[in-house]
RNA sequence: GGCCCCGUGGUCAAGCGGUUAAGACACCGCCCUUUCACGGCGGUAACAGGGGUUCGAGUCCCCUCGGGGUCACCA
């Protein structure tokens, strides 16, 4: 058995989609597992709607999810150039080929032209399918048009009456009937290959030995199991995963809120947590863990495990995940994590003051009240402001005894600035006063926050300092009405 | 519409002829707790329908229904 080569081969005409980034990981995790490798190719044939920022940003996303490859546009190979673009000579070579043997021909009609058959095939509630006019074209009308400034398309003549089974690793066996297919483009007019002409030859040409994707392309399969047979490839191996579906059940895009990779990125997810979710999505370990590390996933992946049915992509169970794995971060990643976006918010000036002790105790407070990076716009502003009291914190404060409890306090600040004095303190008036821990606790959280609720009391106190949280205990004092 | 794929709780999903039909998210309740969050415990909730095959069917076959994908000189 051949060494496995499986490729990811993106379009770049917009970011990494969700779908497509599980495309890829699936790719990845598959060549992982089977001790294989990973090409990524660029399919830039689409010359109208490719971009080189948009190939940029997806190779940028593949690496932030922690994905990595052998070959490829950004790290070479054995098989460059690995942009289609760049491989046009090698199309053209094959299609000649073809030609040569009889096995496609000139197109000469227009856009235009197509299109009218295509209304005309509906309006008579006739399948689309494209006539084979050209096909049978003499020489001399050939010539004619060409005489006439026509440039033609080159159609790959389907094959009559056969049948096609792709052998899915996924989907089992799925039959095809040639018949259904008319003759299609392999070559624009404009010399540019078509996806499924382009794709073979790389495939063939690249070694690739299992095609992994997106179920979308199965119904391209047969044309493209046409082309192997023609062109005397050996076929690969063929797997399609199941889509990825919105919340109204259709294949997400654009209208479904966030889709693409950058976009989890900026909301603060983290790479380890989408890995795990996508790769969830569709395929399953054989335990009930859930919380994998790549190490794990790459160490079980199969293909046998994969769903054959779509996933709905639930955002409650990202948002669950995420939030288990900054959890999972000790204070120094965690910081890191945040830096950017701390410096987002109006108290990154703030933040940068604190000591690298005051930052731990930061972290802490704030390490389980997260969701997703960005929470910490929300997190920060207790630490940096102490607005007037809201109509829950009033209702708090007006209960009776409250000066006595801030009085408390206020006479036995600790000196040592540290979550643990923090909390004696308040544990100590609670027993002075021989009050409910909550009689203690509520009302100096809101004379000091002016909220009801907030991360853990001392640990607040803590990043506030000793001054600091004197300086309120005044004001609130201050501010009570007797 | 033609072709193709899919069909276990709201969502992900285990199951691969014999189970009290796992587990996770979400939801609800209880506990922990200064609050919220975290955490712990528990609960509600599913084999789309109908025919077969079989001693026995979520598991195999057929039909129906439902959902989706695809039918470009886009990929």
């Amino acid at each position: 058995m051949s060494k496995v080569r499986v490729r990811f081969a993106p379009s770049p005409t917009g970011p990494l989609h969700i779908g497509g980034a599980r495309s890829a990981l699936f790719n990845y995790l598959f060549a992982v597992h089977e001790g294989g490798e990973l090409v990524v190719r660029i399919e830039d044939t689409d010359l109208d709607r490719s971009k080189r920022e948009y190939e940029e940003e997806i190779l940028a996303s593949l690496r932030w999810l922690g994905l990595s490859w052998q070959e490829g546009v950004d790290v070479g190979g054995p098989h460059a150039p690995y942009r289609q673009t760049e491989r046009l000579a090698i199309y053209q070579e094959y299609a000649r080929e073809l030609l040569d043997r009889g096995l496609a021909y000139p197109c000469f009609c227009t856009e235009e032209e197509l299109e009218a058959e295509r209304q005309a095939a509906a309006a008579k509630g006739e399948m689309p399918r494209y006539s084979g006019k050209c096909r049978y074209l003499t020489d001399e009308e050939r010539q004619a048009l060409i005489d006439s400034g026509r440039t033609p398309a080159i159609r790959f003549k389907v094959p009559e009456n056969q049948v096609y089974v792709v052998h899915d690793l996924v989907r089992g066996q799925v039959v095809f009937e040639s018949d259904n297919t008319g003759d299609f483009i392999i070559m624009k007019s404009d010399g540019i290959p078509t996806y499924n002409f382009a794709v073979v030859i790389d495939d063939a040409l690249m070694g690739i030995t299992h095609v992994i994707r997106a179920e979308e392309h199965l119904p391209n399969t047969p044309r493209q199991l046409m082309l192997y047979e023609a062109l005397r490839f050996k076929r690969p191996e063929f797997a399609h995963i199941s889509l990825i579906l919105g919340e109204d059940r259709q294949k997400m895009s654009k209208r479904h809120g966030a889709t693409s990779l950058i976009q989890y990125r900026e909301m603060g997810y983290l790479p380890q947590a989408l890995f795990n979710f996508l790769a969830l999505l569709g395929w399953s370990p054989e335990g009930e863990e859930e919380i994998l590390d790549r190490r794990q996933i790459e160490a079980s992946f199969t293909l046998d495990r994969v769903s054959r049915s779509p996933a709905v992509f639930d955002l409650d169970k990202l948002n669950w995940m995420n939030q288990q794995y900054i959890k999972k971060l000790d204070n120094q990643e965690l910081s890191e994590r945040l830096e950017p976006f701390i410096a987002a918010t109006p108290y990154a000036g703030q933040v940068a003051q604190l000591t690298p002790q005051q930052r731990e105790w930061l972290m802490e407070a704030v390490r389980e009240r997260m969701v997703c990076l960005k929470d910490i716009e929300n997190l920060l502003p207790v630490f940096f402001d102490q607005p007037d009291p809201d109509e829950e914190a009033r209702a708090v404060l007006s209960q009776p005894g409250v000066r006595q409890v801030l009085e408390a306090i206020q006479a036995k600040l600790p000196l040592k600035e540290d979550p643990e004095e923090y909390r004696q303190c308040i544990r100590a008036t609670v027993k002075e006063l021989k009050l409910k821990a909550k009689d203690v606790f509520m009302p100096v959280r809101c004379a000091l926050t002016g909220l009801v609720h907030g991360p853990d009391l001392h640990l607040i106190m803590a990043v506030w300092g000793r001054q600091e949280t004197a300086r309120r205990l005044e004001k609130a004092l201050a501010g009570l009405k007797e």
